[in-house]
DNA sequence: GAAAAGTATAGATAATTATCTATGTAAACC
DNA sequence: GGTTTACATAGATAATTATCTATACTTTTC
């Protein structure tokens, strides 16, 4: 037996024989005619190489190799009914997975979104990366994930991107500290403390950095830390002051002030990156549909900027409904 | 997705791709042609309708649809190499049934071959029927049975038989009883005896009658019992004297003596019968095969008659060597 | 015995599959 | 930058599959 001369059509035909007990009834249920079904149990026996039915009184009996043929071709066709199911799951982005990186800061808020994704669709297995922006760059440039997710991201040969949260930079202090008395704070006057700074590579400082630069100042104290936490407990135990986004501040913060500094916030948003020369899974296309749907529900209004319709445009074959 | 666009093929080859991760390597190991491996791997995608591969820095790599049909695909081609194993079996008649349908005195022999065949063949299911000899050539006019056991049997269209075992009719009597004591006795003394016979339609029955029909001569006083059994204890229980195969005795017999009457034994043979408009199961030429080359091993040699190479040959093609 | 029902075979055709050669494109290697 | 390796696409061909119509044969039913 060459299992290339068996045809999935074969098995069908001859699932149908049996069920139907006769090769005219089947003929009809298949809508084909009678011979055609006839040749068919010819060409199965023959790739076979037995016999798969005896004439009886009683009309077709199956022989022992038809008998295990049968049980065959139905455990065959069952699994690929079992795979179309998933298919249709993967299809609709009901199943799968994606990979999605995030800058260190976007942590903070990214969860809010992934878990009830997650719950509603728990089947979809992400993978999320967090590392700082050179890092999310880097693996921009292979390819390595589905998902970017940058506030100020540079301009990126094949990216697509859109924004979907607001991101904004605001100066804070400790609660006790001099300046946070104060009603107005000048940007001198802020830049007279020492700053409390990520290093040159991330996000917050690149922004900072072209910030001041447009206001044609520039630090002067400043101390460099490795993490948004660390500057934020740093504030708080009076190393100095900061510029951080307002979401790496929790809800409530009693030992932090932010400051009323002339010209911040800087605005910034959170964006969502794909490549536009890579297949974005179906999981992926199917999270961004669910922020695109939910983001009022997970986020605060004020930081809500949902600008993802030019993105989902984009694949515009994306099945929506079931 | 229809399944009518999917080949074991297109399987075996998107298997092979997987596993050697990379078109090329397929290709060589299927001693194909590299665009003929992308060409089937396209049309498996289109068939299937995703991608099933994500180009990436490492080389090929699964989406998750092309996991799921991984996954399916060596589901499917491993259940048809489990059914391509059972085939070897059942071609090799080491799985598989048949029925057969002895007369009444053969079950007397037949488990002495039968029981070791199913020692040998576990897999093989083999359905015994008993019956009397109309019984036996009903069921052989109605195609019932694969393998038929007469002794004597009338001629029949399409049937192939072939001896197996001497099936000797003998007169016996009690122990005690007067004939018991002579060396000689001649048919007429026999025949003033009472004789304790079957029903006309029995085998034995029909022998003796027509046995007795060539000796000129009839029988006088008669009983009719319903079974060997029951003549066999009536003998013994002085009712009067019998005809019966010599199988219906057992090894040891003290209360029976086997009467030397002249002409005696009748010489038939029990007999393997087929039809040779049917097919006979492999599993039942397994059978024969057994029997003729075991015949000695399970029947006293006095017995035995081989004579199943005429029929054997008629199946040229069974596969004596697995 | 005639009619109806069921199965098998012959011949034909369109569609599909499996595979090749030729060529192009992209990435990796030296 | 040139060469090698790997994958994709175009075009072509032979083989195979799927199905039909026509017909023959067998069995069952009335």
């Amino acid at each position: 037996m060459n299992i290339r001369h068996l045809t999935f059509r074969l098995l069908q035909v001859y699932v149908t024989v049996v069920r139907c007990g006769s090769v005219s009834a089947a003929a009809r249920q298949l809508h084909l005619t009678q011979p055609t079904v006839s040749q068919q149990l010819k060409r199965l026996s023959e790739a076979v190489g037995s016999p798969l039915f005896e004439q009886h009184a009683q009309g077709l009996t199956m022989t022992a190799t038809g008998q295990a043929l049968y049980q065959a071709s139905r455990d065959v066709l069952g699994r690929f009914d079992d795979f179309a199911d998933q298919l249709s799951d993967l299809q609709y982005g009901r199943k799968g997975r994606f990979s999605i990186v995030l800058v260190n800061t976007a942590q903070y808020v990214l969860p809010r979104l992934l878990g009830p994704f997650s719950q509603a669709f728990p089947d979809v297995d992400v993978t999320v990366h967090i590392g700082n922006r050179r890092q999310v760059l880097a693996r921009f440039d292979r390819h390595e994930d589905d998902l970017y997710v940058f506030s100020h991201p540079p301009a990126l040969a094949h990216a697509v991107a859109a924004r979907f949260m607001r991101n904004p930079l605001v100066a804070i202090a400790a609660a006790d500290h001099p300046l946070a008395q104060q009603s107005s704070i000048s940007l001198e006057q802020l830049l007279s403390e020492r700053l409390l700074l990520r290093e040159p590579g991330s996000a917050t400082r690149m922004l900072l950095d072209s910030w001041l630069q447009e206001q044609g100042v520039s630090m002067q104290k400043t101390l460099q830390m490795a993490s948004n936490e660390a500057i934020r407990v740093g504030v708080a135990a009076r190393m100095g002051v900061a510029v951080l986004s307002e979401h790496v501040l929790p809800k409530e913060h009693p030992e932090l002030a932010v400051l009323p500094v002339a010209g911040l916030p800087i605005e910034s948003h959170w964006q969502f990156i794909v490549r536009s020369d890579q297949r974005l899974p179906q999981s992926a296309q199917r999270f961004l549909h669910y922020v695109h749907e939910h983001l009022g529900h997970w986020i605060e209004p004020h930081f809500v900027c949902n600008e993802l319709d030019g993105l989902l445009a984009t694949y515009p074959t994306f099945p929506l409904r079931s």
